[in-house]
RNA sequence: GGAGAGGUGGCCGAGUCGGCCGAAGGCAGCCGCCUGCUAAGCGGUUACCCGGGCCAAAACCUGGGUCCAGGGUUCGAAUCCCUGCCUCUCCGCCA
């Protein structure tokens, strides 16, 4: 959420920064309403307060007289109406007030100055790469293809006890899912910082609010459906959400800025509107793993911290011997939230292209707004929100895939990367069950 | 599932028969003093949000709101009533 105030000062400057980011006529008349809502409230605001303050005297007055032995008839009669009055204005600040807010929070965040110009994901600027793509001495085959030639890969009985986009993973290949989710959670926590988090997987819709889940995605989201209307739980689309929603309300302190937290979780995506992209296999599924990083920093070093995040994510992919690029995306691709933000792609021989295995953001205030979440400065002083960053390290399901098509033989086996040999209980390559 | 207790500032915690309570006291923080260093001690100070004034901004002044959330009673609610959420204790039940 932007902080009105900037709205206030300057609002052509915001409506400038957003032209790019989405329908720049529907970001330019939410400002205008915001800004003549906003004058009313705070209109409404003032003539409340007056009210409110001739009846805090009053009623001192008649407290007094009481005291006093007194009764004062008149004046309490005159306060009754004037509490009427002050009953109703209040109910019409309020809804103002949500207004207000609900309109603020369709606008999104301001792109950082540094952030390339583009449209789409067409007009991402490569900023580097990392290692050399394999030569193949034959064809390398797509991940489900290589899979199901291993008779670990079972999408067909996947889609038979629950439906497309969903997939059943045999002995090897399961195991070895676990070991790359213990692998990026033990360099995480012991090399990068982090600390393991251990999260629900179902959250309140209050919850997907505030971190900018709903209400837009609600097509995305899966539900749950209890008895309770009022309390439908949604399941997590990534472990960003209880992650960034855990400090929602909170004052922290500086010196325990910035937290650094990584969950390991399923993540669960209805994935509508995407039939016919990416059918094949796991690359997207309505269920799969994820080990994500989350940081709560100061906005001083948010910018720091995204560099150091991408890096991490990197890190995983480089003891993993898997080659990649890091793109910026542009102020297109950017998405609602972010206001910088990197994807790294691995190199998928099978698809003959870089894929996004991970997406780093930097939220700044804005997520820290949104969510509530501030600290006080060390020096004393006013809070201040909390910058907000997310990215995945790595996404296991991907990474899955990238090992099966990169790590491929001619004879249809394919080798497990070193960096696991301590998590695969000696296996070193899956080879075809029958 | 049954019975009871409770949710107050960054933290702990007091709030009597509704008014003099944004709230005692403590901890922690900040400023200053003192002290070879450290520890201790002394004095002062510190809630958050939103308007308005001033204004480049802060400070400051001023008004309003906030004692889990939402309603209600009242001239006036941290204090009374209702609903919800959460926490704790005891009993039962299940793992």
């Amino acid at each position: 959420m932007l902080d009105i105030n900037l709205l206030r000062e300057d609002s052509q400057a915001v409506a400038r920064a957003l032209a790019d980011k989405g329908d720049a006529k529907a970001v330019q008349e939410t400002i205008g309403i915001v800004l003549m809502m906003d004058g009313k409230r705070r209109q409404v605001l003032q003539h409340t307060e007056n009210l409110k303050a001739e009846r805090n005297r009053s009623s001192e007055e008649i407290g007094k007289a009481k005291r006093r032995g007194e009764d004062a008839p008149e004046q309490m009669t005159r306060m009754r109406e004037v509490s009427d009055h002050v009953k109703q204005l209040d109910a019409d600040l309020k809804e103002m007030g949500a207004q207000i807010l609900h309109l603020l929070q369709e606008l999104p965040n301001l792109p950082h100055p540094s952030v390339p110009a583009g449209k789409s994901d067409a007009d991402n600027v490569e900023v580097r790469r990392w290692g050399t793509p394999r030569e193949f001495p034959f064809a390398p085959r797509p991940h489900e293809e290589v899979g199901e030639a291993l008779g670990m890969l079972d999408m067909e009985r996947a889609a038979r006890i629950a439906k497309s986009r969903f997939a059943v993973m045999w002995g090897p290949l399961s195991r070895l899912s676990r070991a790359l989710a213990q692998f990026m959670l033990d360099l995480h926590t012991r090399e990068h910082g982090y600390t393991e988090l251990w999260v629900p997987q179902m959250v309140s819709a209050e919850t997907m609010l505030r971190t900018g889940q709903l209400p837009k995605f609600e097509d995305s989201l899966f539900k749950t459906v209890e008895a309770d209307e009022g309390r439908t739980l949604y399941l997590i689309p990534t472990a960003e959400v209880p992650l960034s929603a855990l400090h929602a309300g909170e004052m922290l302190t500086e010196a325990t800025l910035p937290r650094r937290y990584t969950a390991f979780t399923p993540c669960y995506r209805r994935e509508a509107g995407t039939y016919g992209k990416d059918m094949k296999g796991i690359f997207r599924n309505h269920q799969f793993d994820k080990v994500e990083l989350v940081k709560i920093a100061t906005p001083a070093t948010a910018f720091d911290e995204l560099e150091s995040m991408v890096q991490n994510a990197q890190t995983v992919l480089e003891r993993l011997a898997l080659p990649y690029r890091v793109v910026e995306r542009c102020i297109g691709d950017l998405g609602f939230s972010a206001e910088k933000g990197y994807d790294v792609e691995v190199w998928l021989p099978g698809q003959g292209k870089y894929r996004e295995i991970s997406s780093c953001s930097s939220y700044g205030a804005f997520g820290g707004r949104r969510g509530d979440i501030r600290y006080r400065p060390a020096g004393g002083g006013r809070p201040e929100f909390c910058a907000t960053l997310n990215g995945s390290g790595l996404a296991v399901g991907r990474t899955i895939v990238a090992v099966l098509e990169n790590y491929q033989e001619a004879d249809g086996t394919v080798r497990i990367p070193e960096a696991l040999g301590p998590y695969m209980a000696g296996i070193d390559r899956l080879t075809p069950r029958r």
